[in-house]
DNA sequence: TTTAAATAGGAATATAATTCATTCTTTCTC
DNA sequence: GAGAAAGAATGAATTATATTCCTATTTAAA
């Protein structure tokens, strides 16, 4: 029934005082204007204008179709700008999901700083998951996704941002640290401890222990490293960490950190995100805040430039 | 750019999930809210809802949309349902005017009665005016005058209130208080007190004073009737008012009420008001209401159910 | 009363929205 | 994982709507 034009136009004609001026501005012909009053008028049973008088006066009803232009159009006008903003990629949505829990270190003050520049970009950060989280990344329930184990699925980018080795964190009396890495073997005399979540989330399962169809002699979880470091450095088990994560602990002198079989339990964390919103500035910022937040918060580690 | 389809459209598949069961609520076709959806994404630059994803899903610039539809939607329908209202005559404005100053007298009870039923019909009295009321009427400027001078206006409708005879109100001790009625020409030795008004608006000029070419001794200004009473009561003057504004006034015994000429300036009060309205519940009450309310207030006087 | 300027209206035109018929996707189920 | 079912996208045709052009009519000012 009603449309925005005809509140763009007793607006206009209540501003110009007349039809044709009120037609210029708007782009139209007075004629337009003319049928357009005309159609709402008759739809409506009822008359905006006072006919017969110069300038245009409006009748009780025009006064209150103007008055509902007043509240409805700038309402508008903001919505169109703001849309405008998110289709220069100025504004957006962030809700993030990470798969490595030792994450928290660096993401935490790159979201903090990030904050300070888009105010109005929805920040959300994600652990506990009921769903996979790329998938979910591809349908848009997720924007980012902080993994290690990138997929190869249509339409997602991965942006690497550093190498790193999972490395095994024993006490400083432990006999392992006598030695240049640890078999698999090893741990089956070990308690293991780790983060609460599903093992087949965890790489020393999934790239150690499993394919050398090991259990530990014992599993018990920790919420945070910390709580991680602290059991490992009082004997009661030991724990795979990322070397960054260990790194701040090394120093102390209660820990070591001993490499996982002969290689090296390597891996490159990635930023996962949707190829559509790879360019747009909100997110390329994120990118860029990210990267340097890892270089300033993790000592000792490779960062990486190139990009998957 | 925007119009209030897309916000229906964004607003009834947010509400039901998906483009089948949103189309049946706006009662079009699926392909028309495709079509729609797909040609405002274009035009903004921008996706408004993730695909490849059932439920459908909302970007983040969908949910601004949507939060604009939420706040605009409620305002227009509640200006459509104003509007209809406007057009069933359930109410409207009543900016009145007088030509008249003694209906005050009755004119403001009424308006008080018509208020409590009436509570947003705008009701605007105004007596000084720098227009004449009946042309100001006809263009909308004024919705209803109080007038006993009906002027063959086209598109005003007279709607007679009740005859009135204007008496020249005398003190008690006044020589004229002995005669029957009392001539134009009398008036030469008297003091006239009127209202604050151009002698062209009163009718013991333009009927009684003017056709004779008397002017009277003196003339001086009183803003209310009561005002005049009183200084009519002392001695210090006439003044011509209508029986029912004199009548309260009779009883006291301080004045005394002539008749003006043999035949007596007779006339009848009318509340004119334009053609179109003339139907509108919100005009056919306010003029049961004034009608009724001259019945109870002035007594004396002489009702006329005729209409002109 | 005349004149200049504005609004109203009819008919034709241009534009935009909707439908129909169909294809392409996604999700659910077995 | 294949197939079925439901939903979404698309192209072309159609319909509906809005706009213009042109002109008649009205209004206000000289």
């Amino acid at each position: 029934m009603l449309e925005l034009k005809h509140l763009r136009t007793i607006s206009a004609i209540q501003e110009q005082g007349s039809l044709v001026l009120a037609a210029e501005k708007l782009c139209l012909t007075q004629s337009a204007l003319s049928h357009q009053i005309k159609e709402i008028e008759s739809r409506l049973g009822l008359s905006l204008f006072v006919r017969k008088s110069r300038p245009l006066r409006l009748t009780a009803a025009g006064e209150r179709l103007l008055e509902t232009a007043r509240t409805v159009l700038p309402v508008i006008h903001s919505t169109e700008r703001d849309l405008q903003r998110f289709a220069g990629g100025q504004t957006g949505r962030l809700h993030i999901a990470i798969e490595c829990h030792s994450c928290f270190d660096w993401l935490m003050p790159a979201i903090n700083l990030y904050r300070n520049q888009y105010k109005d970009v929805e920040v959300d950060l994600s652990t506990a998951f009921n769903f996979v989280p790329l998938p979910a990344l591809q349908k848009g329930r997720l924007d980012l996704v902080i993994t290690s184990e990138p997929q190869n699925i249509q339409g997602i980018h991965y942006e690497a941002l550093f190498q790193f080795e999972i490395l095994l964190a024993v006490a400083n009396n432990h006999p392992f640290t006598r030695l240049d890495h640890v078999q698999a073997q090893s741990l089956r005399e070990e308690t293991l401890i780790t983060y609460p979540v599903d093992q087949n989330r965890l790489d020393i399962f999934t790239r150690f222990l499993d394919p050398a169809d090991v259990e530990p002699l014992a599993l018990r979880t920790a919420e945070l490293s910390l709580m991680m470091i602290q059991l490992v450095a009082s004997g009661r088990g030991v724990c795979a960490l990322p070397n960054w994560a260990l790194a701040p602990y090394l120093d102390g002198g209660h820990i070591k950190g001993i490499r996982l079989g002969e290689e090296g339990l390597r891996s490159t964390l990635y930023l996962a995100l949707r190829e559509e919103q790879r360019a747009a500035p909100f997110m390329r910022d994120f990118i860029r805040t990210a990267k340097q937040t890892c270089f300033k918060t993790l000592t000792g580690i490779n960062p990486v430039e190139a990009t998957s």
